[in-house]
RNA sequence: GGCCCCAUCGUCUAGCGGUUAGGACACCGGCCUCUCACGUCGGGAACAUGGGUUCAAUUCCCAUUGGGGUCACCA
């Protein structure tokens, strides 16, 4: 058997939402587990909602998430163009084709008289369903008019597919109507753009919404009436929001681009997004090469699932602490620009990720690190107020000055060496941590809240360690 | 409303006839502790309901209920 060929097709109408990663992921997945070859294809053909601008964001979030397309827009491949208002002569051609064999027909009801058809119905009897009742089916003139080409269907029978997380479905053609290929402006409607792309562009697997199952017959009548086999189908169940309605903006954060704004890591989106609605026995955190290995169509749910950001949150918290899912480079350099953002300049990756292990475990988000990271690199750094004021006492001014002298004892600059001065010196001085460990921090880091002081310390270095205390000692003495 | 689909802790899920129904997130306690975290130990928490099938149903079948999708010259 060859190698399958899948595809992701947004429409450029907007951010990238995170419920279109998630079955971009899905197809990606499949692609690179089998060898076989993903495509990006742009559906452009809403001229009235899509735009060049959001174009550009669905290839700079992808490329960020890291799903790479083998065929599509800059990566060219052998059926494209990949763009479908591109396409417009191949739909005319393949819709002739289907109205030359008496598969298709032109249709010259206007949308106004149809829409008039279908309010009368209504007001007549509202449970009504309307369908196009087949006017233009027997016309044989051609009068010089807008028309649109609607598909001949034969609405007896049904249509039964296999989705391969569904299982078998069957749906009866009864359901279904004359719908539109081609709209009078000759541009594809979504069900025959799709197919004749699929078709033409060699698809053999379509994975997609479950939004989309309906969609699933009328397209399977247009491989049949093309006389070519249909592919595989597989649909995934919805991502809803946590009330149950359909994911959007108004439940917090739904595009790409605002979870590579607040620092998550685009692994930990991807194990977020393939953990939802697809399991692997009982792990939770995966790689992306873990997750190639491991997807599967069958260990897919089918029930629609709830997003939850705060599970998001612990994932990416997962990945920024495991060294091995994220490298303290990557690590670095990730979280430099939020520093910069921040305003700390001066500073480069080297010496982030130098001071990396400190705050590791603890940031969740890289706009955390950056933030935990701050009064390491800012000279001096910011005092809260609070703090000082109930820390920075004079009282602690002797214990300021006692710590800063028991580190400059220090036989040596490492934290044990820190840490065993410091520990003499409390011994001796009958003093604990406990009353020592809140003004030294303030006055070392400005805050109440911070990595381990020695930690801190061998971070910071001997002289800005000690200026900083000393500094802070004053402070505290003049209050 | 028609058609299609779905149904295990609050949430994501494991389970594919016989289990004390497991894990993770969240929540609540204890421990650890120089702060904040991390870590660790423990706790509460689910098979929607009713019929079948079967020696045995969370698991198979059918209803009911509940939820979702969709009914365009949008995608």
């Amino acid at each position: 058997m060859s190698k399958p060929r899948l595809r992701f097709a947004p429409s450029p109408t907007g951010y990238l939402h995170i419920g279109g990663v998630r079955t971009a992921l899905f197809n990606w997945l499949w692609a690179r587990k089998t060898g076989g070859t993903f495509i990006l294809r742009i559906e452009d053909t809403d001229q009235e909602r899509s735009t060049e601008a959001s174009r550009a964001v669905i290839f700079e979030s992808m490329k960020w998430l890291g799903i790479d397309w083998d065929e599509g827009p800059s990566a060219g491949g052998e059926h494209g163009p990949y763009t479908q208002m591109e396409r417009l002569p191949l739909y005319k051609q393949k819709a002739d084709e289907l109205v030359a064999a008496k598969k298709a027909f032109r249709c010259y009801c206007t949308k106004a008289e149809l829409d008039a058809q279908r309010e009368a119905l209504k007001a007549k009897d509202p449970k009504a369903q309307f369908k196009y009742p087949g006017t233009c089916r027997t016309r044989t003139d051609q009068p010089d008019l807008p028309y649109v080409v609607r598909f001949m269907t034969d609405r007896s029978g049904s249509v039964r597919y296999v989705d391969k997380v569904f299982g078998e479905i069957t749906t009866p053609n009864i359901e279904q109507q004359d719908f539109v290929l081609l709209r009078s402006d000759g541009v594809p409607l979504y069900n025959f753009g799709a197919v004749v792309d699929d078709m033409m562009m060699g698809v053999t697997l379509v994975a997609r919404g479950r939004d989309h199952m309906i969609n699933t017959p009328p397209q399977i009548m247009l491989y049949e009436a093309f006389g070519v086999k249909p592919p595989e189908f597989a649909h995934l169940p919805m991502m809803l929001a946590p009330s149950g309605e359909k994911l959007s903006k108004r439940h917090g954060a739904v595009s790409v681009s605002e979870y590579s704004d607040t620092g998550y890591a685009p692994n930990a989106v991807l194990n977020y997004l393939a953990r939802f609605g697809w399991s692997h026995g009982d792990q939770e955190v995966f790689s992306k090469e873990e997750l190639t290995q491991a997807f599967s169509w069958e260990a897919c749910g089918r029930g629609d699932g709830k997003f939850d950001a705060k599970k998001f949150l612990a994932i990416n918290h997962e990945h920024l602490k495991t060294d091995k899912l994220m490298p303290s480079d990557e690590y670095a350099t990730r979280t430099l620009p939020f520093l910069e953002k921040r305003g700390v300049t001066g500073t480069d990756a080297a010496a982030l990720k130098r001071a990396l292990y400190t705050i590791r475990d603890r940031a969740t988000t890289f706009v955390q690190a950056a933030e935990m990271l701050d009064p390491f690199f800012r000279e001096p750094p910011v005092m809260d107020d609070k703090a000082a004021e109930k820390f920075l006492v004079k009282d602690a001014a002797p214990r300021i000055t006692g710590f800063r002298d028991a580190l400059a004892k220090a036989s040596e600059w490492t934290e044990a060496a820190l840490e065993a001065s410091v520990n003499a010196w409390l011994a001796e001085s009958g003093l604990e941590m406990k009353l020592v460990g809140q003004p030294v921090r303030v006055a070392l880091m400005g805050r109440t809240a911070s990595p381990s002081l020695f930690q801190v310390l061998f971070v910071l270095g001997r002289e800005t360690s000690l200026a900083r205390l000393t500094r802070a000692a004053e402070t505290a003495a003049s209050r």
